[in-house]
DNA sequence: ATACGTGCAAAGTATTTGCAAACGG
DNA sequence: CCGTTTGCAAATACTTTGCACGTAT
């Protein structure tokens, strides 16, 4: 009789960005720290200011310079991304370990934000990226349009 | 005997900008002028900044904010784009008026911005824009990776 | 003539940096 | 202890705005 043992390891993106940063070298602290539990509950992309904010909601008051560097070190780990939907504004999002992502959709009547993926796109921008003998490390995709509500 | 006459009408993208901008009611000055004179030589995006720097250069002193101004008004006809490449700077380019455009891949390394464009890419695009049931006004793409010199 | 265009300076917004104090390993 | 992290304030970078004056139509 053969007993087939399957261990799923889940780490919440929260414990994976914590171990990365004491991989790197990082100490901990309290002002990364409440960030990274911040973006870990996100689903989409957030503002520094927006970021602040919130913690400062949950009582939690951080500078917004260490916000900022908090991101800026987490960017620099991979473990965020950055996302450029308004001129003049930086969002950051958690990033999936396994690279799986997804890009945006943005509203110009409402401002809703959605997002989507494509594996024809991802495809189509790997091959782009080859022929021109690139080594991709990242793209950007935002499409504007009016919504199906904002149309009617 | 019949004569078929083909006019083929070439108006450079600054001609056809004058024309729309007149349309559209304006009045014609001398720093909108510059401004757009200045962008109809360029192939590719320059930012507000490179773009007063280059006026000057010229001998033309524009101020900056007329700049953004003149920037403004033609992104308001549709007559420029602007682009992201770098958080916290707004790149703007001429866009034809026939809708065909590009889209950018920057080396992270050299910093060099090329530009490509797919028609499967743009499909794909359409296709989830689509789904989703958005009207498509823009849409940005932009690819980050390291060249081929630069990985050498 | 009258609204639009322009330049300057001031204000505004997002982000970065200098520095001294607090803190973690 | 010693180097990292943090908060504050000041500095920076880019862009917008207020206002008085010039200019095109």
């Amino acid at each position: 009789m053969t007993m087939r043992i399957t261990i799923i390891l889940v780490m919440s993106w929260a414990e994976h960005a914590r171990t990365e940063l004491r991989r790197s070298g990082a100490r901990s602290g309290g002002a990364r720290e409440a960030v990274i539990a911040y973006l870990g509950e996100q689903h989409c992309c957030v503002s520094a200011q927006e970021l602040h904010d919130g913690l400062r909601a949950e009582g939690r008051t951080v500078g917004i310079a260490s916000v900022y560097r908090a991101l800026d070190q987490l960017a620099e780990l991979h473990l965020v991304h950055r996302v450029d939907l308004d001129r003049g504004l930086t969002r950051y999002e958690p990033a999936q370990p396994d690279g799986e992502h997804h890009h945006h959709l943005v509203c110009d009547g409402c401002g809703k934000v959605e997002t989507f993926d494509d594996p024809v796109l991802e495809r189509a921008l790997s091959r782009v990226a080859g022929s021109r003998d690139y080594a991709l490390a990242a793209h950007d995709v935002v499409l504007r349009g009016a919504c199906a509500d904002c149309r009617s």
